[in-house]
DNA sequence: GCGCTTCAGTAATGCGTATTAGTAATGCGT
DNA sequence: ACGCATTACTAATACGCATTACTGAAGCGC
């Protein structure tokens, strides 16, 4: 016969004198004058397997109140596998001091989406944080104790991401990653916004339009010269390669001279990709404005996409808004989807045409 | 003699075919050829209570390596009685549309110094939430998932709160709050700023100055009483009743007759205190414009504060800057400092003194 | 070769909750 | 009054990891 020594192993001591320990099921269960397992079906309101009677459930119930029991966490999550947490990984900090370059306005929509579906918020800092502990390996193993995780950002780690997808983690990257196989993410449908704005365009009167871009093969260059070549072919328009302008350096390419040329051709209107430097759109203003030109009146400018920071407002752009609080929404259904072992699909988020001053009506000319 | 049936209850099937379950320590113990208790020690690198060669251990690495073993968050939490993770909860949103409302510069402090001391960070969005779910009541009681809790906003429920710090729950209110006997909080230096204003003021010759504020009585708004007095005192100059102007409606009371009146009485300099609205400084400015007198030619302005989101930049106002990050910053480390069961204590974080282009010397009179 | 001390590792828990098998008490029909 | 169903619970376990008491084996001095 063993004696089982109960509690003797670990004393918990409370380490801080003073401090009440949490309240666990089993005094809610005592207060109740019940067992632990009535503590728990009456809290999870479950019906499957048991029946509890009004008057122990509400017993259970005062007891649980006035003790301020809270579930632990960890514990359920251990014991049923789920913890009601959204995780949130960004490689960099989610709070940069540059609030320009921020996740904020995802936020805004992941927030908003999480608390409907009674979801909290994890915030994994990325182990790139400065300071102490840098560069824990264990950053990304963390994120476990969520129920799935969203991840925020272009630095995301493939190989880790990789490894939760495969082990069926439920995962959800915010932006296009089409690289990485069988990555679940969502992201705005710059196809259609660019050719909304050719369309736009086109509408005005302009017959002849040429897209500036960089010279790189991001998805989301990418889809804005398809979106445009679309737009121009939904218009009834000439798209050959000529309309499109690719420089790796466009603002010491794009050249007053260069301009003038297209306008000699028939060009009336140009559209830029945004990026996150904005150089196409920069050197397409510099360009008109060194060749003494003014827009719209003797061209029109559209950019695809939202001008950067530093250029907000003065002449408000043509072009289209990502609705950015729209992304982090979605991102977070199609979590919870994951989550749930469903396998939705979340479509492309739409952007939205922004109406501005650069663009108008084509000059007549003879 | 009871069969045990193991693993008969809860036949873990996963919920998503395809979802292949992580490693756990059992299985890297069965393919090194140990018991899990080793590879834990192995793991947790633990050198008391027991040794292990070097051979086992590598034997129990390359096993955990090969299965790509990761240890399960949930588990390790629930065996340790700690989360690293605190809890940042806010009555409003953490992230409403208006960034100009929002705790994000605060967060900036927070996420860093939560980071650098291993925290992760919970958000628990307030019961205002909109959308389903609104207004649940267990909104509070979930903080408790986390080791302690950070509250941000004046809206923190009073009572609850007080039920925390009684269980000896670690609580930290960013912001200054007196009321709550127990309630560690960190808060903004505004007496000295104040004060600082007014040296400022009192260094370019201005002998008679006029605190224009509202009519209520937050502590913050008797803080930057409190410092502006001490800094009259300070600078030698009179501080008499009569050197505050205290109304419940500034933008209506404070009329360009009554600023002419003072101007008379020898008054050259003003300072407005800062409020979330900013009526005071925006009754200061407009009464200064109708009056058709020129800043710092006429007079001198100062505000004890930033200046309202919409009012930023123009003319950039003498006053001083609440070092929100800084803030943030302090209010984690008072919380971990609690959760660590320490007693310690915050210092007030002092404000940043911005000179601005509304204060000058005063101009020469007859 | 007898105690005694490391050394190396294992067995047996415990953390707090969810789940399910089982049990005692009662009701009901015949 | 017996069997069976229903009600209202409780006992016992599992979840995955950390911890610690304990066990065998080997080494050491005398």
């Amino acid at each position: 016969m063993e004696e089982p020594k109960k509690r003797s192993r670990r004393g918990r001591t409370p380490a801080v004198s003073g401090r009440t320990p949490r309240p666990r099921q089993a005094e809610v269960a005592r207060l109740a004058g019940v067992s632990q397992a009535t503590v728990s079906l009456v809290l999870s309101d479950k019906t499957t397997g048991a029946t509890i009677s009004d008057e122990t459930r509400q017993r259970v119930l005062d007891a649980a109140r006035s003790l301020g029991y809270v579930p632990d966490p960890a514990a359920q999550r251990l014991a049923a596998a789920r913890n009601n947490l959204l995780g949130v990984f960004s490689f960099t900090a989610t709070f940069p001091t540059d609030v320009q370059h921020s996740y904020y306005p995802f936020l805004v929509g992941v927030e908003q989406e999480a608390a409907a579906r009674g979801y909290d918020l994890v915030l994994f800092t990325g182990s790139s944080s400065g300071g102490a502990g840098a560069s824990r390996p264990d950053a990304l193993s963390r994120v476990r104790l969520a129920d799935g995780c969203l991840f925020l950002g272009r630095h995301a780690p493939v190989a880790e991401l990789k490894r939760m997808v495969a082990d069926g983690f439920p995962v959800v990257h915010l932006g296009r990653r089409d690289e990485l196989e069988g990555l679940p993410w969502v992201g705005a449908d710059y196809v259609s916004a660019s050719a909304e704005v050719v369309g736009h365009l086109s509408a005005l009167g302009h017959r002849r339009i040429v897209l500036v871009r960089e010279d790189d093969d991001a998805p989301a260059s990418t889809d804005r010269q398809q979106g445009f070549l679309e737009g121009l072919l939904a218009a009834g328009l000439e798209g050959g390669p000529e309309a499109v302008f690719r420089s790796a350096d466009p603002e010491r390419d794009l050249t007053p001279e260069r301009l003038r040329h297209w306008l000699d051709e028939g060009v009336t209107a140009f559209v830029a990709e945004e990026t996150d430097t904005g150089a196409a759109w920069r050197a397409l203003c510099g360009a008109v404005e060194e060749a003494g030109l003014s827009c719209p009146d003797d061209l029109s400018l559209a950019l695809l996409g939202s001008p950067p920071g530093d250029l907000v407002a003065c002449p408000q752009a043509t072009g289209f808004d990502i609705p950015r609080p729209e992304l982090g929404a979605a991102a977070v259904r199609l979590l919870a989807a994951r989550v749930a072992g469903e396998e939705a699909e979340e479509p492309l988020v739409a952007c939205v045409f922004r109406p501005g001053t650069t663009t108008g009506r084509p000059p007549e000319r003879h």
